[in-house]
DNA sequence: AGCTATTATGTTCAATTGAACATTAACGCT
DNA sequence: AGCGTTAATGTTCAATTGAACATAATAGCT
């Protein structure tokens, strides 16, 4: 697809752009490969956006958009816990941050995303952790198993979702922990489509 | 730490960034505002820079660094399966890449990481499940009771890492696999930091 | 031999863009 | 009343930077 100085030119800028954190301008490409001339660059450039590597701002300094940046990746906050009677998320809770693509992480474009930090291990069978952060969905649509964070009785709680003759009840993944059968209304506030866990060090006994 | 101001023309820096790609220049950020002069945007960029909040270039074009850039997204390689008796891992096997930030992964500056599918079931009872992907080191120290990938009678698998009695063997986190005794030496390859688990839709029965 | 794509040179121009200087005003603090 | 911080205006200058034009060599393909 790019002849090997085609892609020379593309790693340079996408080197650039992650090392300085700015877009390299034509003359720095130029005296990085030792070009005599800007056209040449300018060629390159021209060849590597006919080709779509690479978005140009016409007219603009130090105005290109190479696929690296275009990785989705998204900005999930981590609520340490979600606030009682809180439909709406709001920033106050917010505990942190995760970036990571948006492929590894199940993400869907339009939907609101979450992370829930987890908190005991009522999820221990479903191999979720104290301590593992939660990847959460806000979408509509429920299915039969799903693990979800829910609101019931003023309280947010991780479990799976189950649907037995016609009428839900939430589950916890540990023969310790009871069912929850909503009284009324059950809210789901965001569906798990993905978990990551930092694996903290062993408990050091002796050394 | 900010003003309602000085908030506000980092956000549009960074949004610009993300939306555009590009970094605006004093004079868009002026325009936005409405700003009859640049000064203004100067001034506000020169104590952003002065908190910390922003990295510039002197006298380069669009060249603001907003922390946005900074938070240290690491490419992680996906190996399928590490090939048998490859101690250094080639480019060969990749399967594909997991984007993150290291703080997240819990991945430190210097080490090499990489990423491992894992297969089948044997390190169950450690909630490390059959798809899952692990995030590993590769370090030098291995402590008594880490999730090690290592390189056994050539074939790598992901085991816990125990001394007893002054001699290692590997674990198996499931009482249906056998535990592993080196017959030689014992080839680790890397050190699980991380898991990552893309949630799978609930087996749907009818539908 | 003719055609096209790639790689390259040398020069010039004009738009883009950061930066500086002199001033003003509101606000909170002491 | 005096002081520092924040916020803002108006103007000018020079460095930065993308782009265009004419020209040419090499390689692969038909």
């Amino acid at each position: 697809m790019l002849t090997d100085r085609q892609q020379a030119v593309l790693d340079f800028i996408q080197t650039e752009q992650r090392e300085r954190g700015i877009t390299p301008t034509t003359r720095e490409i130029q005296q990085h490969f030792g070009f005599a001339s800007q056209t040449s660059v300018m060629q390159y450039l021209a060849t590597l956006e006919r080709k779509g590597f690479l978005d140009r701002h016409a007219r603009k300094a130090r105005a290109l958009v190479t696929p690296l940046q275009k990785v989705r990746i998204t900005d999930i906050p981590i609520y340490g816990q979600i606030p009682a009677g809180m439909a709406t998320l709001t920033d106050q809770a917010i505990e942190g941050h995760v970036s990571l693509d948006a492929r590894s992480a199940n993400v869907s474009k339009n939907g609101r995303t979450f992370a829930l930090r987890v908190r005991g291990d009522s999820m221990i069978d479903a191999h979720i952790l104290d301590g593992d952060l939660v990847i959460l969905e806000d979408r509509k649509e429920v299915r039969n198993g799903d693990v979800v964070a829910a609101l019931i009785d003023g309280e947010t709680t991780l479990k799976r979702y189950v649907m037995e003759r016609g009428r839900p009840y939430l589950k916890a993944e540990n023969p310790m922990y009871p069912d929850l059968i909503p009284a009324r209304e059950l809210r789901i506030q965001g569906v798990m489509v993905s978990l990551i866990r930092k694996q903290t060090p062993p408990t050091r006994r002796k050394r």
